[in-house]
DNA sequence: GTACATGCAAATGCTTTGCATGTTT
DNA sequence: AAACATGCAAAGCATTTGCATGTAC
């Protein structure tokens, strides 16, 4: 999911129709694809007079979720938070500070031994890894 | 964290009252300790008249949560959800249809080497695997 | 022209807060 | 008595929804 040309594509082939606010708001995600960002972190990266509603925003980002387009998390203060999707399934470090995001590749599912045992079938799972950024470190550093 | 008076001892050392409140919502997670409950379930819990309010449940998850006695963590849906704190670290096998938990140890930290490789000092990591348990599955069949 | 989208405003739901009163210690 | 807790009511946010209007197709 690369291109808006691809977006486009793949808007319409659902569908839906491409409209300004559309773009504008994958041009947002496309150019900050190293952050999980918030409806108001998009709502503040919008320019001063887009004009373009929250509602509409909300409305946008869950419809690019449910075509895969978006992926969505939830933060720990229950704040929805989306991010580009990639093609393979991934993990995220998560910097705390700055709220930049590090994918890295899922390859163990250690746990299917203890659901096996509990005869539970999984549907899906979350990692997450909180931490501190190599920037974030280094920015301390230098502060102090 | 498995008796009242572990609780009490705890709370007393800290500096905080056990009050009827308190007691009445301990006792509700020492007996519902195979699920997350949210404020809302705690709320429904409580015995009709109990005259418990709404914030004073808030209040006491939170307090319960910075102490150790409670974990929680925030569903799908950002709501906050509470379970008694193990003592070991563990992560969770989660029912999307009953919302029952099933724990299983923490064993694995297979992304070091990523975290490593980025410079990202990790403080905190988080796995949920979600699906549907046994007893949802045969409840499911049951019921075809 | 039709179906989907948007803006606007109101409503919803979870959570927090201020404040006067009540209770534990 | 002092410090912490609680109930009550109001406020705060994120998110959703209804509806009339606008726009892509």
């Amino acid at each position: 999911m690369q291109s808006i040309h691809e977006l486009y594509a793949l808007l319409k082939q659902k569908g839906f129709r491409f409209t300004a606010p559309k773009r504008e708001l994958l041009d947002i995600f496309l150019a900050n694809q190293d952050r999980m960002l918030s409806v108001s972190d998009v709502f503040h990266l919008l320019p001063e007079n887009s004009g373009i509603d929250n509602a509409t925003v909300y409305r946008n980002m869950q419809k690019f979720s449910e075509l895969g387009v978006l992926e969505s998390m939830v933060d720990d203060r229950g704040v929805s938070r989306y991010t580009l999707q990639e093609k393979e399934h991934h993990h995220y470090l998560i910097c705390t500070q700055c709220g930049r995001i590090i994918r890295f590749p899922c390859t163990t599912h250690y746990w299917n031994s203890f659901a096996e045992g509990a005869d539970f079938t999984e549907t899906m799972h979350k990692l997450e890894v909180y931490g501190i950024c190599a920037s974030c470190k280094k920015a301390a550093l230098e502060h102090s």
